[in-house]
DNA sequence: TTAGATGCAAACGGTTTGCAGGGAA
DNA sequence: TTCCCTGCAAACCGTTTGCATCTAA
């Protein structure tokens, strides 16, 4: 089976895109495909400071406000996904068709590593169960160093 | 055998902040006993502002800038956690002896459910086995509802 | 034509910083 | 007496809001 290109990818992430739009009316604006095919053009976390001077760099005019409003607008269509890695602001990342991870965090440089572990699901499930709830979405983020040398 | 009254369990807590205090050439002074008694008077979790207000309405003075302060040395010292529930502002927990856990985190309401789950430890072993890091702290947290009736 | 979206700048709110005065050692 | 710590207020910075203008529908 061959592998879509990114190309392909993308397509399919319009689309999602342009059907949530559509299905809450909301206006299908160049801003907001511009902003989002710069999103899913680069890999790795980001914070909406960086991205917006990555679209100023582009010669996009953009502005915060719309770039704010949009990922609230990604974010509910699942596009997105919004991480607070213990800093006061936010970190958001593409969300990929592949499965759900989690992260590890290099507390020197921030830097990130993903992770799966199906043990979450278990937990997620028996919290359910135990408490008689419903989970939304969760966070699991572990923090430390690259391991000292003997 | 007797559960250790609160005023004895707090002996214990001051001891290890002044152990730190000293320890670390930093002042006994009365303002972090203040607000360590303050911390430790109240159950749950709490941010900056609301143990402002709350102190101010003791009647004591006392500054955001030595809150902040103060709460950066419990937190080195290990008597208060910190967390950032996907807000833009930290919350914190005073520390207790009891077995480490994780939270569930009302969409709503903001209120917290405690949990514990052994195979949160057995995650953290696995990912320092494989990446070859060490943890020196994590979060794992559920947020969602209660469960709709059906 | 018009209501929703945009860019800009000001406002907001949690946190940090600068500094003069105060007090622990 | 020293210099770390405090309270106060201003600065800082990520995010939100108000508003005049623009534009998708």
């Amino acid at each position: 089976m061959m592998k879509k290109t990114s190309e392909e990818n993308f397509e399919a992430v319009r689309k999602i895109f342009t059907e949530y739009l559509e299905k809450n009316a909301h206006r299908k604006t160049p801003e907001r495909f511009t902003i989002l095919k710069e999103i899913f053009a680069t890999d790795g976390h980001f914070d909406i400071e960086s991205l917006y001077i990555r679209m100023k760099n582009h010669k996009y005019r953009v502005s915060r406000a719309t770039l704010y409003n949009t990922i609230e607008l990604l974010l509910d269509c699942g596009l997105v996904t919004k991480h607070q890695f213990g800093t006061n602001y936010a970190q958001f990342e593409k969300s990929t068709l592949m499965r759900q991870h989690d992260h590890f965090i290099f507390n020197d440089s921030g830097d990130v590593i993903e992770f799966y572990d199906p043990r979450v699901e278990e937990i997620r499930k028996e919290i359910e169960h135990l408490y008689n709830i419903h989970v939304t979405h969760y966070s699991l983020t572990f923090y430390g160093n690259t391991k000292p040398k003997k």
